[in-house]
DNA sequence: CATGAATGAGGGTTCATTCAT
DNA sequence: AATGAATGAACCCTCATTCAT
């Protein structure tokens, strides 16, 4: 019998129905992402989640019941904002593809270039929990699914539509976790308009 | 004043001549491999590498000053790696630049194919001290001034080398280790040939 | 000089005169039954005891000082629950000694049958503060001196009533507790007639 | 799938071959003695606990996995050393029934008497799991067995010599637990002769 | 009086590192 | 040099108790 995708040890204690406690869950997430961007996940004691919440460790258990739930709201939050993102640039079906890529680039770039480290601390140093792997992948499949229909439509010539979706979606998403993990100062606008080209090249047809 | 890029704490303890010396330390490295692959950073334990390398803690502190030492030296040797098979591939002045993508790419995902799960770990799961982080640094940016120069004498036409070349690196890095990071059971062989397409249609003249 | 046999701090907060006070009392004190009995003294928590009294933590600290005074109180109950069955017991003074054992035994069995788990938790899991421990040696003792009255008016001849009826005493409420102990599923009744018989024996002259 | 009787939870972590070990491990036990007796379960942290015994707590845990398995290890030793007590007391196929009842509390009088309080915390106050349990179980079983046995031979008039047998041992092994328990200063001999008294007058035929 | 969020001392446990043998 | 027992700081988490609302 395989675990629900998301286990009940990753889920906030309670969903808080009181403002006060909305608020100190959300005070504990950004403390949170604080100390995590700060420390890394292996540093980023609950203890100091706490204090830096302003909070005592005792009240912090309240809201979450362990340490890994408090990073898998963080992603959780971050998939979130993946997906309304996505959807948003994506949105306008009328638009050309080249349009589109540069859109979905622009705001993932945005999106994750918030906070780089914070997003290192996530989605590389921390360890991440089937359950968590899977609604990423259901993100990023879905991503795939959206670009391989529009290909269909666009190119009905070409074959192997979903190969070259998921090429195209990893390369985005590869391309943009890269520039974020990385320490070198890109310039985000030429970046994005590079991986524009890439993608736009890839898929012209020959 | 910066520290020392290589800094002592992260050196092995002594450059060994003695033949026994060198061999120990290769055994605690693969030993280090193994257990890292297998626990990942955390649970990758001093005391089960030295198990694992049939010595005990003490004699692996006289090789090693600390745990982050031996993952230093796991690191530097795949930067090596990295750096020799570069050079196989790219030797062969003549080829047209497809080819020599094929060839980087076929190489690269060789290598961080070889056991992707200890890839994971040294390069996502644990702290990398930013010395590290500078010799991986100045590994791509060989690789960038190195596809520069290629494209500056193929194609005088095109301006800004560098920012394309930099583009082709990282995104040939960062794909293929997203393939490496990835669950997914990519074929490597038609990744590789995306990924070559990709690229070579990037670098097109349109 | 010794503590007062029964410390403030183990009695409840007040001696209430309203009935609302009486019953929310009561409440806590059955919740702490279910609570103790189904998570052991430990796991049963002040909050979980609240909980299942349909209060919240705060008030139930309205009415004990703290949580030993809750086991205080269930340890008394089950005190004057015993003394109560004693006395009701031995009240017909014609009866001969063996059957004033078999109604004393039955009783007891009766009594401590009612939750085993229960019982566990308050005799022997728990800790017991002095001042409990003395009242359960004061009806220990009341039970000594009645028994060993009726000795010394049935059986003149027989020194040391006093030892005699301490073992008699010792064995029936030992031997009850082990039965309520122990995991066996022992028939009350046979198990009643062979400690009857036990004691009988004991008694009889030879 | 049933747990083994023994799980590996609650076994020492290394049965040494070095003598410095084996001390080692005698003196955690030792310590460990002394400071349930003095503090109960709950308050014998396992600091406390090395600390007594001059270790440091890491030590501690490199010869115990955990706080369980070291009461374990006591409840242990102290099945072991009734074991051995029971068969000597009972080698001696000849005497009559009344020494050897006598043989056997006087024994296990001295065994529990030992250290009531440590008694009291390892077979009252801590938590026994289920393997523990299961051990104390069959040294009652064959306890019984060896007295229904002895019942067989020489009262072959009696009929259900189980259940006699087991009240038998039942008794003698409560009311020395209840001895121990007390607080009551009894004379041990006077207490001896008296269950031995009991335990004569009951299997005594009338 | 009631509520339940907040507190924080304290517990069990791990593991990088040291050091006596 | 090698060994592996010993160290102890630091971590995650619980729960009796308090107190602002």
């Amino acid at each position: 019998m395989p675990k629900p995708a998301t286990e009940k040890r990753l889920r906030p204690r309670k969903t808080p129905r009181q403002t006060r406690a909305v608020d100190t869950q959300a005070r504990i997430l950004d403390a949170a992402r604080r100390v995590f961007a700060k420390h890394g996940y292996a540093a980023g004691t609950t203890n100091r989640i706490a204090d830096a919440a302003g909070l005592s460790v005792g009240s912090l258990y309240q809201y979450f019941p362990n340490k890994d739930s408090i990073l898998a709201a963080l992603v959780r939050e971050h998939i979130a904002e993946g997906t309304r993102e996505l959807l948003a640039a994506t949105r306008d079906a009328e638009a050309d593809f080249e349009s589109l890529v540069r859109r979905v680039v622009t705001s993932l770039v945005e999106v994750h270039a918030r906070d780089r480290r914070l997003h290192r601390v996530l989605f590389e140093e921390s360890p991440r929990p089937e359950s968590l792997r899977a609604e990423l992948r259901r993100l990023e499949e879905s991503a795939v699914a959206l670009v391989a229909a529009r290909l269909a439509a666009a190119l009905p010539t070409r074959p192997d539509h979903e190969l070259v979706a998921r090429i195209v979606v990893t390369a985005i998403e590869s391309l943009v976790h890269r520039l974020v993990a990385s320490d070198l100062p890109l310039d985000p606008r030429r970046f994005t308009e590079e991986v524009t080209r890439l993608v736009a090249g890839y898929l012209a047809p020959r």
